[in-house]
RNA sequence: GCGUCGGUAGGUAAGUGGUUAAAACGGCCUGGCUGUAGACCAGGUGCCUUCGGGCUUCGGGGGUUCGAAUCCCUCCCGGCGCA
């Protein structure tokens, strides 16, 4: 069953040490989460995926809706015999997609806003290939037109079906240029939804989280942690859309909603998680992160080391025979130079993403384990 | 040697008498990317510029025409066919 200790509570930050156990193993916690979108991590296996240090991952609810159903990876296991990975797995629950297929792909937008800008979402705004209603919402796949429904029932039912050991609510998440109207319509939305949400369970073998909303709004951020905080039945707590737009309101905003939710109850921060912002969301509470960066940058060409970001598609690389990173212990870096990564990148060659996917997750998960180090230790 | 088809940006090429030559793809360059619209996206890519614009280019030369990358002649180069 699911359960949640926590060894440590630092006394510098918010930060704490802890273990997550779920049916699938234990998850050490602050602990970086690996996205498996589609059941993979993009160009390596379930082997080596672990074999980079990854203690769970997280798929996605609407992309294993459309293909290949959810009734066929029941058949096979749920998500865990059929990607062949028996650590825990997390599957998000389709929200996120309610904005990236939305107002994300309608502004050309991420979730996280590089500067302040003017909010231009306003309460009656519809996006162009979503249909937002009380009830749910109305994909139109942009590859086929296809039309998708979910709600609150049918992703906890897809949910089911799939079989992660932690599941997500199904909620809004609100693009970053929503007005304080449109953030409050949508967080009513959103909270209704918990609820339904929880009512939707048919078993309690998955632990379920619910997600609290409010973007950068500071009183609705916190409105919506009270709120979601006190459903009880929720075994932990998504951390979800934007807190700012630079580190300084993002660890404020993480802070103030752990402030307010059960402080025995897990935290995930949802799709936050370069490397810069490990340390912050440990101090600001948060156990559990996922987010595309390693795997998303790595197939571009794009390579985390302890020294910063390097864009192996540069032709200077060509002449480096260094590794990735010198500071790092991963077999790639062990064995190839950045010259032979970045030709094999300059010519899409799958081996190229694939060392660097593999190089990136490894990076990250051992930038999670120092982070834990540090708590341990007393030092963050 | 004869015949034939071709020669346009660093590549593959579209354009076959009349807007401003250069579509499209690819290459290259520069950016971007945080609960994955993907192995993606955006911009740039003849020269000069005082950022107003100016100049040069369709293998070379000549011609026809008000006007030629486009038609004609000739030379050069390449593919293919025949000797």
């Amino acid at each position: 069953m699911f359960a949640f200790t926590i060894l440590k509570q630092s006394r510098k930050s918010r930060a704490r040490l802890g273990v997550i156990k779920t049916p699938h193993g234990e998850i050490e916690t602050p602990a970086f989460i690996p996205v498996a979108t589609r059941a993979t991590i993009r160009t390596l296996d379930s082997r080596e995926v672990a074999e980079v240090g990854s203690q769970a991952l997280i798929a996605n609810t609407y992309h294993l809706h459309l293909a290949p159903g959810e009734k066929i990876v029941q058949k096979a296991g749920g998500i865990h015999g059929y990607m062949h990975w028996d650590k825990p797995l997390m599957t998000d629950s389709g929200g996120f997609q309610v904005f990236s297929l939305g107002f994300g792909k309608d502004h050309g937008i991420g979730k996280i806003l590089k500067e302040k800008q003017e909010k231009s979402v306003t309460a009656d705004a519809q996006p162009v290939s979503v249909k937002i209603t009380e009830e749910g919402v109305h994909f139109r796949s942009p590859i086929d037109g296809k039309q998708h429904f979910l709600s609150p029932k049918i992703s906890v039912g897809i949910q089911e079906k799939l079989g992660a050991d932690i599941i997500f609510a199904f909620d809004e998440c609100p693009s970053p240029l929503s007005n304080e109207e449109y953030m409050r319509i949508s967080l009513e939305k959103t909270h209704r939804w918990a609820r339904e949400s929880l009512e939707a369970r048919r078993s309690k073998l998955q632990a379920m989280f619910g997600i609290v909303q409010g973007g950068a709004f500071r009183k609705l951020r916190i409105e919506s942690a009270k709120i979601i905080g006190t459903m009880e039945e929720f075994e932990g707590f998504g951390f979800g859309g934007e807190f700012g737009y630079n580190k300084v309101q993002t660890k404020k905003g993480l802070s103030e909603v752990s402030d307010v939710l059960p402080p025995e109850k897990p935290r995930h921060v949802l799709g936050i998680g370069h490397p810069e912002d490990f340390a912050l969301i440990a101090a600001s509470g948060g156990d559990t992160f996922d987010c595309i960066a390693p795997t998303h940058y790595a197939r571009r060409g794009v390579i985390f080391t302890s020294k910063g970001r390097l864009d192996l598609r540069k032709p200077r690389f060509l002449n480096d025979f260094k590794p990735l990173d010198p500071a790092c212990r991963c077999d790639i870096c062990k064995n190839y130079s950045r010259s032979y990564i970045s030709n094999l990148l300059r010519n899409h060659e799958l081996t190229g993403m694939k060392l660097a996917t593999y190089h990136n997750l490894y990076f990250f998960n051992h930038l999670a384990a120092v982070i834990r180090k540090r708590i341990k230790n007393g030092e963050l």
